[in-house]
DNA sequence: ATCGTGTGAGACGCAAAAGTATCAACACTG
DNA sequence: CAGTGTTGATACTTTTGCGTCTCACACGAT
């Protein structure tokens, strides 16, 4: 009888996997029936709605944990990778693929807000001189997302070692975007 | 009535969003009937493997062009990224997501041939003191396959001009692995 | 005008999956 | 022991999607 957690993780690793699994799949997954899935969770919408809000839930407290308002620009953003690559293995933002349009309209409210507090965290590097400015906010959000993504799918095939994930997401993100001293900066060519 | 290349691209593009949807929800998105497109594919799993065909061979094709095994390699580099920039726009990798067992040996064989030459190449600009050596090869070739995703979603999603992702592909890339004299390399801590 | 081709619309059978209901077994509690 | 509650096994109905088929219509070529 695994705990409500335990059932969560079973299901979003197997579904961040193969998204068409099916109710057997998942309770297979889970190590429990079919009949009591159903009566965890109603439906599998309901499923798939609570895995959802769990992974928003987790994305917002690493941004939370990080203080992005806090200290220089650089550290921030530091502390931030590090809290999201901390929570990628195991399942990780995987169950955010799929965030499109489905979901919640509280829940992708959620998610944009903690986007645009990265957002902000990005624009203050740049007016305070630490990050360059020809590369968008939008561009770091979007590449720490996806590259969060590559380091939980990395582990998941055994080619990546977790512990490792944390200090190479911060030198793909940080060398990328950090300001140095006596270095042009190449324009849009 | 249109010609294949837009129904498939049309399917990868509902299907890198929904894994899931049905054959009746492609042919919408593709504007033509359901009979229609049972005609042009007898089966979903003959479309999806058309579409994973279609996705590799863009893949080996941008590795061609780039000519990884010439030059030096942070040129080679810059190459790719312009190459894998270049055919993200529209569909991109991204049916490659769920490129895990189901799909044909050959292809899988192909994509992973395609992904040993980008490694050789990281391995090759190491060896010559152009990259630096605590970044595994391996990361490399998931954080550039996960960034084109990056690019394209973004450019989806309308937050990015898709002229610029090839140069902020090239940022992150090669600002995080490119060497700089008189640059101290740090630990893993 | 008529033939051939490709298309959309719709109905059909089939299989798999979703969801519901029942029952027996087991554990915990008093 | 009696009572309560959770689980697994199983059978069942309903829904959904796959794949096939038929038919009517539009179109170009002859």
């Amino acid at each position: 009888m695994p705990s409500s957690d335990a059932l969560l993780d079973a299901a979003a690793g197997l579904l961040a996997r193969r998204p068409a699994a099916s109710m057997a799949e998942v309770a297979a997954a889970a190590d429990i029936s079919r009949a009591t899935l159903f009566r965890r969770f109603p439906s599998r919408g309901a499923l798939v709605e609570e895995l959802s809000r769990r992974a928003v839930q987790a994305y917002t407290a690493a941004v939370d944990a990080a203080r992005p308002e806090e200290g220089d620009a650089v550290g921030a953003l530091r502390r931030l990778l590090a809290e999201l690559a901390r929570l990628s293995p195991g399942y990780g933002l995987l169950a955010l693929q799929p965030i499109d349009e489905l979901v919640e309209a509280d829940l992708l409210a959620l998610a944009t807000a903690a986007d645009d507090r990265v957002r902000r965290l990005v624009h203050r590097g740049q007016e305070a001189g630490e990050f360059r400015v020809d590369v968008p906010a939008e561009w770091v959000v979007a590449s720490v997302t996806w590259l969060v993504v590559a380091g939980a799918d990395g582990v998941r095939l055994g080619r990546l070692a977790s512990r490792d994930v944390g200090r190479l997401l911060s030198t793909t993100v940080l060398d990328g975007l950090r300001r140095r001293e006596g270095e042009a900066i190449a324009g849009s060519g």
